[in-house]
DNA sequence: AATATCTTTCATTTGTTTTTGAAAGTTTGG
DNA sequence: CCAAACTTTCAAAAACAAATGAAAGATATT
């Protein structure tokens, strides 16, 4: 395989992930292309290489901008703009991590929370049904979420391997 | 809160989760809506209570008898069928981590070892950047799948035990 | 202060996913 | 074998999400 043919997998390969986990593909793919690109790239770039509009270019950089994954620079003497990905894949991981977290993660467990405090008739299924399910999940919610901040914290051999370590019989 | 309105908060938070998460709403509502419910529910009861069409519940329903969330009953002497909803959270989370492992995560794994074994000249900076990437991106994720394997296997709470063990002081 | 270069916005259009519901299919019991 | 009870299918419709591109907004240059 070329080059050529194994960048287009790659950046289709990202995207489908990416859509299939919730990620616009199209933001996926930007991520992708830019992810191997030793240089940074022009708005212009990107829309060449992807074939999408310089709308869509520019609202897919600003968002992955937002999530701390790509980065604008300035070359001197020139006016355009240049976008450069952060290339650590760790660092890629933790970013991706904290944002869902925030976004997604913490809103749920907020409301998990309130409704673990509900209170009811003992006696009533329905209401030991409700109680017993929710409790748990919000049980199982704070264990994620403890794991996720320690991760944040951790540098990525210190995590996997401090995890390694215990698995191993 | 009174059940009922809580019961109803709790489908929505649900479902709102599991379509960010890239899992139709439809889905998860209903899943949540037999997780708290005490008894096995027929159809109609999934869509009197969502307010879905049948086609949709008869094919939301089966999905998630393809995931191991949920399983058919036959009461005695009755022709309908009724649908019951695994109720252990720890089980619920190591059957969606199988089921979207195999699905997402194993193909993208096998496309990234394809592309890591992709030749190129060591001179050249695009080969330089694609191959670093794609390579790291791999190692990552055979981290990732690693410790799903593990998760699989393991008890809840051997399994967050030992996280915790290590990140504990 | 006029022009050229580049970026951002957003009303429309296009594309994708989900839902509907009527019809076809299946199973059970008389 | 027939009909009632129930389940499944799937073409069409509706709902939703993403992309376009022209116009407006910046910012630098002469």
């Amino acid at each position: 395989m070329e080059l050529p043919e194994a960048k287009l997998k790659f950046i289709e390969a990202w995207g489908k992930l990416g859509s299939e986990w919730g990620i616009n593909r199209t933001m996926a793919q930007v991520h992708a292309l830019l992810l191997v690109s030793p240089e940074a790239l022009t708005t212009e770039a990107v829309m060449d290489e992807l074939s999408i509009s310089r709308g869509n270019a520019n609202m897919t950089l600003r968002d992955l901008i937002d999530w701390g994954l790509v980065e604008k620079q300035h070359k001197t003497g020139e006016r355009k703009e240049y976008f450069y990905a952060e290339k650590d894949t760790w660092t890629i991981a933790r970013r991706v991590a904290e944002e869902r977290k925030k976004r997604e993660l913490d809103p749920v467990i907020k409301i998990l929370s309130q409704l673990s405090e509900v209170k009811g008739d003992e006696k009533d299924a329905a209401f030991k049904a409700f109680n017993s399910s929710v409790t748990n999940i919000n049980k199982l919610a704070n264990n994620v979420n403890k794991t996720l901040e320690t991760m944040l914290k951790a540098e990525e051999n210190w995590f996997f391997g401090a995890i390694f370590k215990i698995f191993k019989k």
